[in-house]
DNA sequence: CCTATAACCTACTATGTCAATAGGTAATAA
DNA sequence: TTATTACCTATTGACATAGTAGGTTATAGG
């Protein structure tokens, strides 16, 4: 299940497409409009700096901003990022494809094709897909 | 993410479809041909019982059996029964409706529209398209 | 230089879920 | 009466989630 990590960074990343300007947006602001906790956002933004998708400036005048345009979001990285993996079954998850039973499961081509549903779904869908025109 | 509980119950469904025939089959059997702990299936086989899904029946000569036929049963009923929920989100999961920002949200629809996506699949997704005929 | 503002950093914690295990009781057929 | 089987309650270790708390560093403007 998609946690609040990950439906919170959609949120930080479509506020601040929505407020797109010269300036560097505070947390604080974000916090406020998008009515989460500042403290908690912390941890989500600081991820979205380290995975290169947010640019972050400390200081007076600082903040976040985008480091591209929303066309080039993809809604499966930012999940992706935050929650570690997209896939929905562990057994497809990165580094685990270690089962025993994987040439036997007759399971395993459910889970692959749901999986493939999952990331074409989130990866085709943008950021600028759902930011207001 | 989909739990080894939903996985296994439907490994356990597969295994009562494959081996059918007039005599109950005994959990014991089921956990040896699928290789999982018998003590933990006897938590999703109850589960699979109460749910209606499967029939069990006590002492020599007993065990479990299907009431319906393979093609009667989605694999999207089965996890539901099993982990609650089908809902990626926990904002469309059964009962927590109650999301005050439901109105503004602009990620909502994404949500809804993943959700049906996965509902559809896992409900048209019948027990007898997994089992090899 | 000083101060306000802001990001950045480390640590902690309560709660809950997952994936089992343990040990027993009740039902049924031969 | 005995072997077999489902059924029942309780417990547990490990881990993840959703935060909180409090401090340090960087920067712009006066």
């Amino acid at each position: 299940m998609i946690t609040t990590k990950g439906r919170y960074a959609i949120r930080v990343m479509l506020d601040l497409a929505e407020n797109e300007s010269d300036n560097y947006i505070p947390l604080k602001d974000i916090a406020t409009r998008q009515d989460i906790s500042k403290k908690y956002l912390e941890i989500i933004v600081k991820e979205l700096v380290s995975g290169k998708l947010i640019i972050g400036v400390s200081g007076k005048g600082g903040g976040y901003r985008l480091c591209r345009t929303p066309e080039e979001y993809s809604i499966g990285e930012i999940l992706e990022l935050m929650e570690g993996t997209l896939s929905p079954v562990a057994c497809l998850a990165e580094g685990e494809n270690d089962c025993p039973r994987k040439k036997q499961c007759e399971t395993l081509p459910i889970w692959e094709e749901y999986d493939k549903l999952t990331r074409d779904f989130f990866y085709k869908k943008k950021l600028s897909d759902i930011v207001p025109t």
